[in-house]
DNA sequence: ATATAATCGAGACGGTACGTCCCGTCTTGCA
DNA sequence: TGCAAGACGGGACGTACCGTCTCGATTATAT
């Protein structure tokens, strides 16, 4: 009834070799394909596991430490916005800011994969930024009623920059963004 | 070493097929095979225009009655921003948004389309929403300043939704930030 | 050493299963994958006991009352092969036909499997028919040196018809090669 | 509206690598994926020519001199036969018997590839046969009234020791062959 | 009764080939 | 030179079977 488990060594094998076309030849070179023919692994047991390479490349953003996501809690909401987008935006560099673009690309040519994206990891991301402003609406530095535009506030402009590669991701833009944010919140409707 | 000159009624018919085949099958049932097919036209002729399927939906967004972008003076930022993206939102319904969302495909893919889509598509808004700040400024409304910044908060939420298919762009959503853009404009840095 | 015992009831299901797939889905249907989805069991307990699919039609083709092969002995060699071949044609409608096929397809393909499959079923065939003859010797019918070529004749053209599904095994073939046959044997060479 | 032609240096690369293939590997070894590889000739455009592997070989044995059948008129059918079957016979050496037992395999697994076989090479070389034993009534050597039957019990034979590998195709069985089936074309039915 | 040992279902696994789709380039003949 | 038609090499797709493997659960005999 069980069967052969499967083996936590291709699951790793499948991984490791996305990361390593994704660095050598970006979002492109990565392909069932190139993924199998790099990692020895057959297609089908790919397949077995992700329905497509963005799943794929959603199980090795998940293998970065889960994320580690900071949650400061400064007593200020201006200062634990920054400290987040400052991480996040590092965060972006290399990699998994090529990941992040493959996901993108991916997630908007297929909207059951958006859905999965959203849950596993930008609603988390979202879920932070939300209890940021819970924190800070506590201590009254929050008149605007409405949270989930506040936090599109805080990462639309990342993907935006994201998507189009034109700008940096700095610290500086880290700064301005979570000032922007909290003098918005703080701003009644 | 002039010869035949090229067939607008192609040129047109490009335009047509691409529009038919996005509102069709979606931005995924575009490609320069679907396009020849459907319009009859050779895909050389095609790639004689066009060097990739990007550039034939920037053509087709771009064929929309020039981008009908509202440029209102109210004397108001808040007030020409609303319009300005009440107007935007709702040219991203039906055709324009799938196109919109392919080219943001199109573009994380591929640095080069990337820049290219920039000149040609979104420097253009931004250069409106510049305007605009600029105007406001002259009137003592921004006291912001970096113009640069104020402009990813127009866009970049509009974007963000666009990728990820998951919140509506409507009247609301446009009031919001064309509420909040002003206020981050007025305060100080 | 002696471990659990073979269950029959897992061979008959896959005779009972293999019979049925080539009905249904002729004999390209017949795979090792097939065979265990429709029967239940496992891939691994079929190639326990049978190396090919080729070796699991034997088995069914065996399993068929062990070759029902008529040996009459009427006292005449064109009498004789014509009730053989007569049983041996309506042997090959349905599935024993399909399955004879398979089997053809497959030695054509495999040597190793064509010298098993001519010790396990043709050889057997060929026996009968060589009987036949030297039963005619003895009476004085059959003044051809060579019996092998005579057993080529008898079963030459069936499995031509066979191999090409042209034209049909019927009754008045089994009387016209038997005649035939008969004809050669009783001349000189 | 014509559209660029065939490349006929493609048609010659694709039968060739197919003989090379065959010779080298046997029947199994070939595979469109092999013929791909091997001629450098990229599989849709073996598609376009051909529907399967059978096709393929069917070209090659018909560039193979368009089958140099003999068709000989001795004056006598038992001459004419072994006349054509010595001949036929070794041409079954080498490539060609590979390649006919790879159409046989071909021909069982899909009726509609057993219609164009028969079309294109086997009618053919029943019709030299029929030919001969036509010559022959009329100069009364032939008694039997089917004419396909005779045929068949020409070929029959050949295919199975081609189908079996069992025995050779030598120049005494193209002797006996050609004698019995003389024999029983003479004999009344 | 309790090892010992083979069987069995399930299903993972590396592999090979399948037939299809689209890419971007090319070669025709006609306009 | 433009253009429709369509061939061409290339690369990836997702699927089907192959034959082998690893599980856990049985089911016998041999202690």
């Amino acid at each position: 009834m069980t069967g052969r488990p499967r083996s936590p060594v291709v699951d790793e094998a499948i991984i490791r070799s996305t990361m390593a076309l994704a660095q050598q030849f970006g979002y492109r070179g990565v392909s069932m394909e190139a993924i199998a023919a790099h990692s020895g692994v057959a297609k089908q047991t790919i397949y077995r596991r992700y329905q497509s390479i963005g799943e794929v490349m959603l199980a090795v953003l998940a293998s970065f430490a889960e994320e580690q996501l900071p949650n400061p809690d400064t007593g200020s909401l201006r200062e634990d916005l920054y400290l987040l987008l400052s991480a996040t935006f590092a965060a972006q560099q290399g990699i998994s800011g090529e990941l992040n673009r493959g996901l993108a690309a991916e997630a908007v040519q297929d909207e059951a994969f958006a859905r999965k994206l959203w849950e596993r990891l930008i609603s988390n991301r979202r879920e932070v930024v939300r209890a940021m402003i819970g924190r800070a609406r506590v201590r009254g530095e929050v008149a605007h009623p409405d949270d989930e535009f506040l936090v599109d506030l805080v990462f639309g402009p990342m993907w935006y920059r994201l998507l189009f590669g034109r700008a940096v991701l700095d610290d500086k833009y880290a700064r301005q963004l979570a000032e922007a944010t909290a003098t918005v919140a703080a701003a009644p409707a």
